[in-house]
DNA sequence: ATTGAAGGGCGGAGGAGCAAACCTTTTCTT
DNA sequence: AAGAAAAGGTTTGCTCCTCCGCCCTTCAAT
């Protein structure tokens, strides 16, 4: 890159610090009609709209996304050629998300190389979930928490269905946070591990292991032990990046 | 809100989560105009761009954000007018920040009702920092981090002065921490932090103690010991926290 | 049979963004 | 002194996204 040591004379007085490749980084800005994509399809990969489940009416909807009509419209066209939404006429019909769900596609190239950013990332968004959670949880939050923990351990055999209810538990603690932004935070980062790790071997030991540390994590919320919380949480995470690093490239 | 219990017969097996409001929550996506101007404007704004320094040239500049030479020159027309750069023509001149920066306006209803929101996501960005780079930090980066804090306290008097620097600090843990997404976090963080409480009046005391802080945070980095630094960190948080709490609506 | 609620489909208006020029100013080089 | 080079400033036209409004079709409930 920078061909020959410009230099640039006067620079900022507290240091060498170029943080100017991160200021200058480029603008990606996603249209709304991406954005909606992105936002209905990750939510339904999650589980978040369960299979079967009726959206909104597309004049509903459309109203509550702050969108066009017609921009929906084509979100759920998108979504519908994909084959995860599919659509009925004719009063008392809707858009429902479709029932067998197509099968997951395999992460992108990009998805692969950046797979330690997304780490990072939800280190961050489960950090500050388990911390927040543990102070301001309700009663009732915790407790359905703890059945989504029992309905894990009926998982040990099945990922896809063990990784949904994961999801759920981690959407939750999020939710139990009361932060919208950090709930927000967490279905897409959420949705990135999905793409990543779902095409990969989950022994029943790995996901009983990981089974533990989820009811310990719940005690510790329950408690108000934030700081028990993040330790526990830490470890947690450090699961799943163990067996990333060892599968892809980058470690 | 939600009218009448309207019992959707059938939602999601794992409990009775409705998280369909944060899923269509608007979508609200930028213009790649107003993203470059919150862009540059923030950094300019937390000092990562020094006054009186040359922004790269508008046709490398460009290139550099991904967008067009006119959308660029639009968010630089902006900026100019609300007196942040200036520019000069001919060769050897180039956008300048400015040297007596504007006054920075105070925040906007919006900006005050979401504060909480705000500092959760701030404790999220800097617990994820405090954490990686406990692991990742690199010696020289964890120098220049100490003359930073060296810095913060000649500066307990100038608040201008002490935020600036408070702002390089926090900003070069999320650079040690080497990831490029909390980086861009912390940096959109920061700015919404400085909107908030650029106009609240520091007491010297007070400012002393974030120092020691300060201090105690980066020995548990150098150490590698990420749980004391989240420890830590969560008690400085806390600080702003409080202070906010006392002077704004909501606590 | 009628009605109402749903999806499906135009067509035009407005604006954001892009691309490729060209102009003007200033400084450096020859 | 002349010209090249490097910068910001300007203009034009095009494309695509998004919005808005209106109408059509389907089909269960009445």
């Amino acid at each position: 890159m920078a061909g020959s040591g410009r230099s640039e004379a006067r620079t900022a007085s507290a240091g060498s610090f170029a943080p100017s490749d991160a200021v200058f980084a480029p603008v990606r800005s996603q249209t709304a009609f991406e954005e909606t994509v992105d936002r209905l399809g990750t939510a339904i990969k999650l589980g978040l709209l369960a299979p079967g489940s009726r959206l909104p009416a597309e004049r509903e909807l459309c109203a509550r996304l702050g969108i066009a009509r017609s921009t929906l419209r084509q979100a759920l066209t998108a979504l519908s050629q994909s084959g995860h939404v599919f659509a009925t006429r004719g009063r008392g019909g809707g858009t429902f998300v479709a029932d067998p769900q197509p099968p997951a596609v395999p992460p992108s190239q990009q998805m692969l190389a950046r797979w330690r950013e997304t780490c990072d990332q939800r280190l961050a968004v489960e950090l500050g979930a388990a911390l927040l959670a543990s102070d301001r949880a309700l009663p009732e939050e915790l407790d359905a928490l703890d059945e989504i923990a029992a309905a894990l351990e009926q998982a040990l055999e099945d990922f896809a269905a063990y990784r949904q209810a994961d999801v759920l538990l981690h959407v939750g603690l999020a939710e139990a946070a009361h932060s919208a932004r950090l709930l927000r935070a967490m279905t897409e980062v959420q949705g990135a591990m999905t793409d990543l790790i779902s095409h990969i071997a989950h022994p029943p030991e790995v996901l009983a292991s990981s089974n533990s540390q989820h009811r310990r994590l719940l005690a510790a919320v329950r408690e108000g032990d934030g700081t028990r919380a993040m330790a526990l949480m830490r470890d947690h995470l450090q699961g799943t990046e163990h067996i990333l690093a060892g599968l892809l490239p980058g470690g």
